[in-house]
DNA sequence: CGAGTTTGACCAGCGC
DNA sequence: GCGCTGGTCAAACTCG
């Protein structure tokens, strides 16, 4: 899981700073837009590992995965929820999960929803800790990791799961800046 | 005072 | 079976 590859890189510059941000659009309403991304897109851009089949990769098979790729843009894991501290619940299937590397100073990105951190663990081969958020909006069930790189302390790698059901609830300027640069791979 | 953060404890899955 | 690890909970705390 730490081990999602979601850079690409700039047409122009060709350095591999730009970030992918599923859901991020006035008029993304969920995931699906990001889903759309998968394969390849007319202009040439590859969007690799963005898949939706419903394999479950056990949690070797993933790490697997990640090492054996140079490049790609994403992994969906679909792991059976883990309940938590509630015993006795029925166990749930885990939604899929989007990644995506950001070269940044700063832990948080401003996407324009609202976050609650309900947790922070220590992981391990990693000096930084990972932060766990929801999004706080009433009956929104999307959850998103972040974690920075020992590797590269300029990355900080996002884990997205779920989609939202509501639109962003504000637009943030540092975000319209990261969406300018979306534009740039979107195949409309 | 409400919303968000911190943090230790708890739980379940997985590998050995 | 046991220990490790990731993920979550929830009480206490901070902040605006």
């Amino acid at each position: 899981m730490e081990n999602y590859q979601m850079f690409f890189p700039c047409p122009s510059t060709g350095q591999s700073s730009y970030p992918l941000i599923p859901n991020y659009s006035t008029n993304m309403g969920s995931f699906n837009a990001f889903q759309d991304f998968q394969g390849e897109s007319s202009n040439g851009t590859s969007f690799l590992g963005l898949r939706t089949e419903n394999h479950v990769p056990k949690r070797a098979e993933v790490k697997q995965i990640s090492h054996n790729r140079s490049s790609f843009s994403g992994d969906i894991e679909t792991d059976q929820v883990k309940p938590g501290k509630k015993k006795g619940q029925l166990k749930k299937i885990r939604k899929p999960r989007y990644a995506f590397q950001t070269r940044t100073q700063v832990d948080i990105l401003d996407d324009g929803y609202r976050w609650r951190k309900y947790g922070q663990k220590a992981v391990k081969n990693n000096k930084f800790p990972r932060s766990y958020y929801r999004c706080t909006y009433q009956g929104c069930n999307v959850k998103k990791q972040v974690q920075r790189l020992t590797k590269d302390e300029g990355i900080v790698v996002t884990t997205y799961e779920g989609a939202h059901n509501h639109s962003i609830e504000k637009q943030s300027d540092t975000f319209e800046h990261i969406l300018s640069q979306m534009q740039i791979y979107t195949p409309f």
